[in-house]
DNA sequence: ATGAAAGCGCTAACAT
DNA sequence: ATGTTAGCGCTTTCAT
């Protein structure tokens, strides 16, 4: 049988009242009764029902997390990075994970993350908010913090992907390389439009030109072409492409599309750098075993302040609405390669 | 303001208990008044509160899961498995990940994850169960499955290390390897003392014998030896070897391990399968990108399967204890390299 | 400082 | 078939 606060009041001989203080730090409670208390909760092993302490207190010490998993290592840094900081601060995680990008089910997350009692505010990863929903939840009570997506009405973290994007494309250009394609996700998503924004900007602002030949979207449209299948096809056009029309190097949307595209090098028995020099984007594990050369985002980092936001928010709801940035940063590896004039010095 | 049952009733002119009736679909309820009660219900856009309906049914519909991030793709898999299956059957998941192999983070989740009120039962992943706790768990009224790990006195659901190993192991012997070697884990942990006996089952039992010298366990002692860099340190020690004493094909206990050893042979100038083959275990993603051969466990299926147990495991608390342990599929890439006497025809 | 009692929003037993 | 009421276990106001 469970014990509850009725069983302590009664065993210490003092009512609920008392005994809900005592738990909760109230100030009005004599030392000695606190200490009996405080003793006879200790002997019967007392823990506090989750649920009714939540229906008292209206609130859940609870937030729920909308996550696609198949951003993969993405998803995942940033839950250790919420996970690390929640901890602390004694809230727990629903989790609301997206096996497919199946916007009905992303719905019924929703619909579950903001339903009455379940969580005091929702965290949404990666995922276009619908806009009739945005219109909806605002007259909802709960907090929202956004997390690689934006909507000007709730808080958001995300990723400077143009910055990044032009970081790649001007480290290329620093190498000596002219001819600089892309090889883009679906533009439809907002950061592969970003990322796309930031790579044509470089160029522009550094003499040369965006030549649509040189740049590739993604034909297969599953996880919005960031995917290695999509990556492998693009790189493909491109090297149906006579050798002297080439790029000789080719910034990827991401890291998973950077596999694909090693994978049509390897099957044309072409070499990164020495062929064509590749840069991604995002930084997977994978991409330090391979040696790729790409653009990291402080994922775990982004988790922290998430929850940081979060709680921010629940304090006070009516603060304004923040949006914050991180800037990505260039990790340089092997397949990007060296400057254009040692290049005949390099060995693998 | 919220709307409540009370709000229904009084629209709908009758009492709460027939809109609970209604609600959660009681039998004993007229067809009109249902009906009268739903469109209400439905205008008012009504939500049950989580937590209300949970204090008074004692039902949480909630189950933790407490998981080792730092198992990855194995992890990630298996959630994705158990979010499917538990998303059809109504159950919220509360997500205790572990970032570090930490005994006293895990301990507070575990305590977390047991207090009344908060989930209906708890998931335990990849994780030794310290007997202590097991003890004192039995105590409480709530189921707990486990998953990737085993204990007696509670449901799990495993799969067959040492088949696996031995399963490599032979696809070794069948290419016509004589020295076999085998890079361990810590063998401490079940998984990496289960494939180890694998290994030697396969020698002894095909007339080859067990030699000390093709056998490395971890030095590093990390995540259990299951880390790139135990298999770098482990691998390098192998090659500390005069070229002729070396193994010529080597069971790798895990796949990331498997990429430590990789490198490790690329930095001497080694490749797999022409200088020493190589086998994994767990077919991370990975695996598939760099045509790491290896030992594959149905995760999905295993996630799946476990939502499964638990909720057999609510309806019937005395039903006998269960366990269950899918046999792993070795996946032949190009690490393992072809029968020996083709290998002349094999290029890369 | 402390006890009694009224909620929190719901379910379920008990009347009728 | 339906309304009323007593919990579920806790917090918090209101007396004292």
């Amino acid at each position: 049988m469970p014990v509850t606060i009725y069983d302590i009041a009664k065993t210490a001989s003092v009512g609920v009242g008392t005994v809900s203080r005592v738990l909760n730090n109230h100030p009005n409670v004599s030392p000695k009764t606190r200490e009996r208390v405080l003793k006879v909760a200790h002997e019967l092993n007392y823990q506090p029902h989750a649920f009714a302490q939540g229906l008292a207190r209206k609130k859940t010490n609870t937030i729920a997390a909308i996550i696609p998993f198949f951003t993969n290592y993405f998803f995942l840094e940033v839950l250790q990075g919420i996970q690390d900081k929640i901890l602390t601060l004694g809230y727990d995680i629903m989790l609301y994970g997206l096996n497919e990008n199946d916007p009905e089910q992303f719905e019924s997350y929703l619909l579950r993350a903001t339903q009455k009692g379940r969580a005091d505010g929702v965290m949404l990863f990666s995922l276009r908010l619908p806009e009739f929903f945005a219109q909806k939840y605002k007259h909802i009570n709960q907090p929202m913090i956004l997390v690689d997506c934006a909507h000007q009405d709730f808080d958001s973290i995300t990723v400077d992907n143009r910055a990044g994007a032009y970081a790649a494309t001007k480290h290329f250009i620093d190498l000596g390389h002219e001819k600089i394609g892309m090889i883009n996700a679906n533009p439809i998503s907002p950061p592969a439009q970003q990322r796309f924004e930031g790579y044509k900007a470089a160029l522009t602002e550094n003499g040369l030109s965006f030549n649509q030949n040189f740049y590739k979207s993604s034909k297969i449209m599953k996880y919005d072409g960031f995917s290695r299948e999509a990556g492998y096809v693009s790189m493909m056009e491109v090297l149906d492409l006579p050798k002297d029309e080439r790029p000789t190097a080719i910034f990827v949307s991401s890291d998973v599309q950077a596999m694909g595209v090693l994978s049509a090098m390897r099957d044309h028995n072409l070499q990164a750098p020495d062929d064509i020099a590749i840069v991604g984007f995002d930084d997977i594990e994978l991409a330090q075993h391979i040696g790729l050369t790409t653009v990291s985002q402080p994922m775990y980092e982004m988790g922290v302040l998430s929850v940081g936001r979060m709680l921010d928010r629940l304090a006070n709801r009516n603060g304004a609405v923040t949006h914050t940035s991180f800037t990505p940063k260039l990790i340089i590896r092997e397949t990007c390669g060296q400057l254009k004039t040692k290049l005949a010095a390099v060995d693998e």
